[in-house]
DNA sequence: GTCTGTGAAAACATTCACAGCG
DNA sequence: CGCTGTGAATGTTTTCACAGAC
């Protein structure tokens, strides 16, 4: 494929990162080819799948081998920007706010907390990971002056649409939606949610008929 | 439709939880009757689809009016089993761990902490959450005892694999994992993956392209 | 008139299967 | 040979559009 400029499936930009992970873990282990067959049974993903992921991109790999495990993360890297830092925004720095601000995985990734708003004047001054907490009536300024185009949002449910719509205003095009709620989000912005009483609540259903221990059923998660 | 045993999609049983939610809170507010028309202003999702997918359970409306809130609600809860509660397992208590068995939320969706676990021995026997922390030695004899058909997998991404096999062998179905990796789950085990670094990977790809502020894109999430 | 439930159509996503390159 | 890249086929999900109930 060349296709220069393209409508790309949404599913398969989700795709990509777990590409990238399994691609970064296997050139710690020195792997310098892999085929897709052989990334997809790590994955648990049909090479075929895999194949016609990165053929939206270009032509990544070389046949009878495989693909260069080192230049491969190299083009997903750049394909999703992962080639440079991005700073966010955190916005509710209650209980769940500061376990965030404290996890560093986001660090180590290119995902930098470089604010970090409430609503609470209380709050405002005290210090989390090393930044000052600042009230959400700076937003926009900061969001400005620091370019920041991603932000964390986890407040309280019934805060949750209104943040997300200022946040839309300061030009903020994607959010990382911590708040137990569906939102409405404006045109050009894209949202995550990360929703683990959710996830739990469809996985019930698949524990009602089956009453005690193990028994044969289809598959899970590919 | 009447269909007594059926496949249904995964996609409907994952927007099922979305559903009560949203109607969980209207009743609250105590609205007594909606349309899919109005369900779906709320949730950003088109009636059709709202009405497709409940129809895969029953005929739960009523036409010229909509839907009763409350008795629809009942319905989703028996169909998804949260009219119960579930036991859980906590496996991995570093910091993320520690983090989730003080998340609240769980407790009053019908979620309850009912053992945790860590292979640290310096960890065994502390309290965490009203709970002893006990070795993972002592995992398959406690989720038979406790008849715990949930868990939540909040270890290294290192042991995330071999943690979901010992799981599944224990008589675990339903796994919620924060590892963050890519797992192969045995026949009958469902997994739910919560992984924010892998969401903000996917967002920065929409992130590449437009420099600096708002312009006009295609919407967000439905 | 309003709104549901649902076949039928359309859109979308995955898998197949194979030509062709290394 | 082994493996990629890709049209074509298949499978899945969403949307349309309307008959019929209230």
């Amino acid at each position: 494929m060349d296709n220069s400029a393209w409508e790309i499936p949404e599913v398969v930009i989700r795709r990509l990162p777990i590409y990238a992970r399994a691609l970064a873990f296997l050139e710690e282990e020195n792997v310098a080819v892999i085929s897709s067959l052989d990334l997809g049974r790590r994955l648990g993903v049909t090479p075929a799948q895999i194949r016609k992921d990165l053929s939206y991109f270009g032509e990544f790999g070389k046949q009878g081998s495989g693909y260069n495990v080192q230049s491969l993360l190299g083009e997903i890297r750049r394909i999703l920007g992962l080639d440079r830092e991005w700073p966010m925004a955190l916005i509710g720095v209650g209980k769940l706010g500061r376990a965030i601000a404290t996890y560093e995985d986001f660090e180590t990734q290119g995902f930098k907390l470089a604010a970090a708003f409430d609503v609470d004047p209380n709050k405002v001054g005290e210090l989390i990971g090393g930044l000052r907490i600042q009230h959400v009536g700076e937003l926009e300024q900061t969001i400005a002056e620091k370019n920041i185009r991603i932000a964390i949002v986890a407040v309280p449910g019934s805060h949750g649409q209104k943040t997300i719509e200022v946040l839309a205003s300061c030009g903020v095009a994607a959010i990382l939606n911590y708040a137990p709620i569906a939102v409405r989000v404006p045109a050009g912005v894209k949202v995550r949610h990360i929703d683990p009483v959710v996830a739990l609540q469809s996985l019930t259903y698949y524990l009602k008929s089956s009453a005690g221990a193990k028994e044969a059923a289809e598959s899970g998660e590919p």
